[in-house]
Formats: structure tokens, C-alpha cells, sequence
DNA sequence: AGCCAGGGTAGGG
DNA sequence: CCCTACCATGGC
């Protein structure tokens, strides 16, 4: 029975901590049709993993009643231990789902700008990127470009050197490993609309993490997120912002606060109602009240803009 | 055309 | 430590 292919065989099941609520982080996760790394509709979300050197199909969904978050197998061999138990952790950490949520509502709640994004957004959590390549490779992309733009850029990049895997009439994608790039020169990245700096950058990136010379267990072993964070200051290419956003997004980090960013910064233009964009010096004064939920503070005023 | 976009670097105080 | 050019690409 098991390894048969279609067979929607459930692979596990996570018991959902309190404040979770998969449809708002669904809205969130569909905030663009160009999204290739997961298809989400109002019910779950659906993401091309590799078991065993497998294309495996995944979907999660909340079965009705429960308090449980299902992993069903759409296509691919039923996996081992293992790899069961690593795609187990991924989706821990994908939705966060170990993160106890009440003292951010406690604070939230009482907050002038984030009051109404605490009730609208209940249960909401940071969606992570677990992968580093794939998190550092998202931040480098979206440097400096609109959001549409970096979720072409990054179809464009998945779809050239990523598997894929047809199903019900919709490709699946994988994202590309920094292997993957240890042949690739700049030229050819430039030619998927890369700027000569995010290819460069890009390419660097590939190089240490395939060389073991950066890794996600490393940086979370260092002392603290700031040590982190210096490690990936030293990258050319990568400043301030995109540190943060690898704290908040990959590492997991609620202190993480990237007061450069300008989404945030339209979103509290917008919810103020100030005639400019805050300046990083009254973000962090606005913080103070948000320390250590900054990185939940930013993305629940993330979803003002939509 | 001109300004903006989920920035970064180099150069100069 | 700060502030200021300048970079580079697409969208609207």
C-alpha cells in the first residue's frame, strides 16, 4: 500500500498550538498569484518536497474539529523515518508552530497600531523560509525591486534550475540547491533579469553554503542573533536589511526588526496617517513597546498594505 | 517621464 | 557613528 502514487496517504499529523489559524495564514501565503514554491487555496497549501531524492507532493490541511494539521502525500513514495521526521521539522518551523503566541496578543492587543491587526489577523503566524539558500536567495531578490517584480525573478530562477513535477493540470516547483549554482556564471543569471549585484551576490552565497562554509545550524549555534547577523553582514551584497530579514524569516528570530524595509515603512505611514514614511530612528521608538515581538510586530503590519 | 520598489556599497565627513 | 551619491531594473 504504501508508495503507491496518488493515494492521498496521510503522513503525519501536528497537534496545533493555541492561536493558530491556517485560512489567515493561507491569505497571507496567496498575497501573490506569482508564488511558485506552493499553491494555496482557501483550504490548504500544497508544496513539492524531496523525500529520499523523491519529488514528493505535500498537502496541509486542518481536519474539520480538530485542532491538527494533517501532511497528506499527493504523489512520491512514502518516506522513511527520517526524512518523515525532517519534513515534520520543516513545517514546524515553516508555520512557526512552536511559538507560543499569547504574550505577543497580550501586548498587541493593547497597542495602538497593532490592535486591529490582532483581531483581524488571529492566529496568523510568521511564515517562515526554512531553507537558508532559499531564504538568503528570496531577500537578495527582493532588494530594491517591487514584490511583483522578485516573484518573477524567482519563478524565473526556479523554473530554469528546479525540479518540477506536474499535477492535476498545475506544476509543482522545488527550489533550486546552492549546488545547483557552482557551475552557473553571471552572465546567465543576468539574462533572468538579475542585476549584475544580486547574480554576483547570489553566486557568493551558493558557493559558501555548498562549501560548508555557511549553514543554517551554524548561525543558530552562535550566541546570540546579532552574532548572526554580523556573520552575514560579512557577505558583500548583504546589508542590513536582508540580515534582518533572515533573522525574522529563517531564523526564526521575534526580535528581528527591519526598520529599513518599506513595506514596513508604508504601513505605518498608512496606519498613522503620516504625510511621510517613518524614518528608521521613530520605527525603533514606535518598537519599544513591541520588544521581542518586533518580527511579529512587522509582519502583521505587513498585512495592512494588502 | 519620473518616481517608486520588502537595498547595498563606496566615499566622505 | 552619520550622511550622501550612485547603482540597477521593471512597473505604473
Amino acid at each position: 500500500m504504501w508508495g503507491r502514487r496518488d493515494m492521498n496517504d496521510l503522513l503525519f499529523e501536528l497537534p496545533l498550538p493555541e492561536f493558530f489559524d491556517l485560512p489567515a495564514c493561507l491569505e497571507y501565503m496567496n498575497r501573490s498569484p506569482l508564488e511558485c514554491l506552493f499553491r494555496s487555496d482557501g483550504e490548504g497549501v500544497t508544496r513539492l518536497f524531496m523525500l529520499e531524492g523523491t519529488p514528493s507532493l505535500v498537502r496541509l490541511t486542518v481536519a474539520a474539529g480538530t485542532p491538527r494539521l494533517q501532511a497528506t502525500l499527493l504523489t512520491g513514495a512514502f518516506p522513511g523515518p527520517k526524512p518523515l521526521a525532517e519534513l515534520a521539522q520543516y513545517i514546524v518551523e515553516w508555520f512557526d508552530l512552536e511559538r507560543d503566541l499569547a504574550p505577543f496578543y497580550r501586548l498587541a492587543d493593547a497597542d495602538p497600531l497593532l490592535q486591529k491587526l490582532a483581531a483581524s489577523e488571529r492566529g496568523l503566524r510568521i511564515i517562515g523560509i526554512p531553507d537558508l539558500f532559499e531564504a538568503l536567495c528570496w531577500a537578495i531578490l527582493g532588494q530594491q525591486v517591487n514584490l511583483a517584480f522578485a516573484y518573477r525573478l524567482k519563478q524565473q530562477l526556479t523554473a530554469e534550475y528546479g525540479k518540477s513535477l506536474e499535477y492535476e493540470g498545475h506544476t509543482y516547483y522545488h527550489f533550486p540547491g546552492p549546488e545547483t549554482f557552482l557551475q552557473v556564471s553571471m552572465e546567465e543569471l543576468c539574462s533572468l533579469q538579475l542585476t549584475r549585484s544580486k547574480a554576483r551576490t547570489l553566486l557568493d552565497v551558493a558557493a559558501l553554503i555548498a562549501g560548508g562554509e555557511l549553514s543554517r545550524e551554524e548561525l543558530l549555534a552562535l550566541p546570540s542573533p546579532e552574532a548572526a547577523e554580523q556573520r552575514l553582514l560579512k557577505i558583500r551584497g548583504i546589508g542590513l536589511w536582508t540580515s534582518q530579514y533572515v533573522r525574522m524569516r529563517c531564523l526564526r528570530d521575534a526580535t528581528a526588526f527591519p526598520v529599513g524595509d518599506v513595506g514596513l515603512q508604508n504601513a505605518v505611514k498608512f496606519l498613522t496617517g503620516m504625510d511621510r514614511k517613518p524614518t528608521p530612528a521613530e520605527l525603533l521608538a514606535l518598537s519599544v513597546p513591541w520588544h521581542g515581538w518586533e518580527a511579529y510586530a512587522t509582519f502583521y503590519l505587513w498585512r495592512a498594505l494588502y
